[in-house]
DNA sequence: GCTAGTTTGTTTAGTCGGAAGACGAACTAA
DNA sequence: TTAGTTCGTCTTCCGACTAAACAAACTAGC
């Protein structure tokens, strides 16, 4: 199928080439090991079609045969598989309080994954870039080092992003109007793979719906639980866009007029109940005020411990919150009909307190039928979802059909 | 450009064929009158390609040749532009006080609009769709008596609609689980065009991105001023669908948790403060409690000649109502970051003393940065939005390259 | 009026890529 | 050994776009 954008693009052989080309690469994506038979009864194709198609393929090292099979009646098939080895795409996520590296390989397969502290708001964007710049040549190197060619590299931010990678406003990181791209490529060499910058929960979304529990679902959201909440959208298939590339803004809804005060000026947000320093701040007053940001993961683990141990105050501040983080799932539930809603971040280890109070606001506001409506999950992937889905994004563009020249 | 679908979708030369007359067909949409070199230079296709799609699309009757330019230097052009007139689209608009059936040709041009009362909650499904398909019956003998071909029939209903035609749940109607495709299908004695069914937002915000002041928007939201709210949603210039088809649910979003009670059973629902009966029953306290909905236009133009008369406390109410709107649509703004959020329906005729409270609400609430925010206009397009619609999505399958065979 | 220049749209030849079907290869079953 | 089955390639054909030449129809200017 075909579909039209809104300006006037004609299609023509090598869209078909193209299109066809990243079907096959699909298929065998989620069906390795397979024969090119197999293929093109699945598909629709000529069987002629196939084997040009993956002679285009191999050659260019994107697939791979990998033996016959046997024991059946008629001519064994030659299997092919995704040959992720020459190629990897890298995803860096920046937090306020560390910055995650993830390589991938074509197959999906992850071939590194590196952690470093780092101390967003004291550093100035020039600093941070440097940093961002530094983690991502020291990825770049040993991904090259293991004769892997860099497809691109794509940086998640938790703030607002514009299409071409300049950061709007990030405030957990106290940046303006900084285009990180440019910097960032720079600092890289200006190098001959792409480099792209894109909002967190826009990345981590799509890592939820490549490599996540609901993986290859179509319609789901995935809540950032770090210091704000944002929420990243797959509707359809794609990543919701908005008209200016700034959707996702959930943290600062009223849930309650009375509630705390919060950042933005106003009593209530979501943020400001289900934000993961509120959290802290309620369930560990005596740790509560010391304003700058730090690895959060100590405290988070302190509150799980309490929790773990039926503190009664912990516990039924978690259901608080998770209560008001349930009113703000079912407005995203009934306004985008999910399959699925991923808590991610901070979210996950408080999941087993958070979950059962989510799900009772869930149902008490649903409005349509109850069955195949939203499920509430949390995510299985780990605090580096946003650079995983940074470097997915690379290969999105691969699998839609911009092939790698050799 | 070729995108990809979730299933594997190759594509051929008919694909090819499609996509470049549907491209063809769009830019005399949109640049009528036009010529064949000035498509070609537009669109980058060969001029003998364009020569060769637009003789295709005479042939069908889609496009006319309307004579030659003149005074210009070289030799004069044969102007195109969209012959509409052998085709029609028809759309049938349900709600709970009246039905409208609206018939666009090939153009946009409106050649068919009626409207007639209709007692929908009084009805059973049955009998609702016997109406429905007497009003459908009769726009196609119309049309058809003008020798025009209809290309589609698709009515829109208040209410959850499945993508096989289903309503599941309209609660202003007290349908469920009702097969109106097949019914009304039926009823027609299954003609050879199509019939669909689907939600009135959905609909109407295609009218909307079509024929309104923001024609054209890829990111819009149209929120229905009916007996209850819901938001139509277009993102990325495709309507919002979700995961089962039921987006757009946001009339019971608790803006104030001691406001009215709501049907719900919740209080102060968005719908319990700025449905219409809600504001009829606020601003005009003597005439609420009959219970029975009829046509609310006379309720509404009396509340309209108070607010014109400064009666000071309908000015308050219509503030207050204002503000909840502001509310619902700050949500909406901030999570989907839309172009422009249209009010329709009865909102309308009171935008004059709503959309100041709701801009005002906006702009405290909005996250991002003032530039390019979202725009909230009332529609343009009278209650006939969602009708209208209607037809456009049949056109819009046209537009898409399913052209229809001689 | 005639010629040069310009623009439009068609014609012709060429290329590309997928479909259809034949065919050889390689296996199992009997 | 033979029949049957399945795989993958080869060949032929066709449809759709591109490029370039060309005819048609006008204006401008002498």
């Amino acid at each position: 199928m075909i579909t039209m954008q809104r300006g006037p693009q004609p299609a023509d052989f090598a869209d078909v080439r193209a299109t066809n080309l990243a079907v096959v690469l699909r298929y065998v994506r989620g069906h390795a090991p397979c024969s090119r038979a197999e293929i093109a009864a699945a598909t629709g194709l000529n069987k002629a079609t196939v084997s040009s198609l993956v002679a285009d393929l191999i050659e260019r090292r994107l697939l791979r045969e990998t033996g016959l099979t046997e024991h059946r009646i008629g001519r064994p098939a030659t299997m092919l598989v995704l040959d992720g080895s020459p190629y990897a795409a890298i995803g860096i996520e920046v937090n306020a309080d560390y910055l995650t590296a993830v390589a991938i390989d074509l197959a999906g397969q992850q071939v590194l994954s590196w952690r470093r502290s780092f101390a967003g708001l004291a550093s100035s964007p020039a600093q941070a870039a440097t940093a961002i710049a530094a983690l991502g040549r020291r990825a770049v190197n040993r991904v090259l080092k293991e004769d892997r060619r860099v497809l691109g590299l794509t940086v998640g931010v938790p703030g607002l992003v514009s299409p071409d990678g300049v950061v709007i406003m990030a405030p957990n990181l106290g940046w303006r109007d900084v285009n990180l791209r440019d910097i960032v490529n720079r600092a890289l060499g200006e190098p001959d793979f792409p480099v792209a910058v894109d909002n967190d929960a826009n990345l981590a979304v799509l890592a939820e719906s490549r490599y996540g529990a609901f993986a290859g679902s179509q319609n789901l959201i995935y809540l950032t639980g770090e210091v704000g909440i944002g929420a990243g959208i797959i509707s359809d298939g794609q990543p919701l866009r908005g008209h200016r590339g700034f959707p996702g803004e959930i943290g600062h809804i009223t849930i309650d007029p009375q509630g705390p005060p919060c950042a933005c000026g106003r009593r209530g947000c979501l943020e400001a109940i289900a934000g993961i320093t509120a959290i802290i701040a309620r369930v560990l007053p005596e740790v509560a005020g010391d304003g700058d940001i730090t690895d959060l993961q100590p405290e988070v683990d302190e509150v799980v411990r309490r929790a773990r141990g039926n503190d009664p105050a912990a516990l039924r501040a978690l259901e608080d919150v998770g209560r008001a983080l349930g009113q703000g799932v079912s407005i995203l539930a009934n306004l985008l009909d999910p399959e699925v809603v991923v808590l991610g971040g901070y979210f996950v280890p408080l999941a087993p307190w958070l979950l059962p109070p989510v799900e009772a606001e869930l149902r008490a506001r649903r409005i349509g039928p109850e069955e195949g409506g939203a499920k509430v999950v949390a995510s299985i992937l780990d605090h580096g979802a946003a650079a995983t889905g940074g470097a997915a994004t690379v290969l999105d563009h691969v699998d839609a059909g911009r092939l790698p020249r050799l």
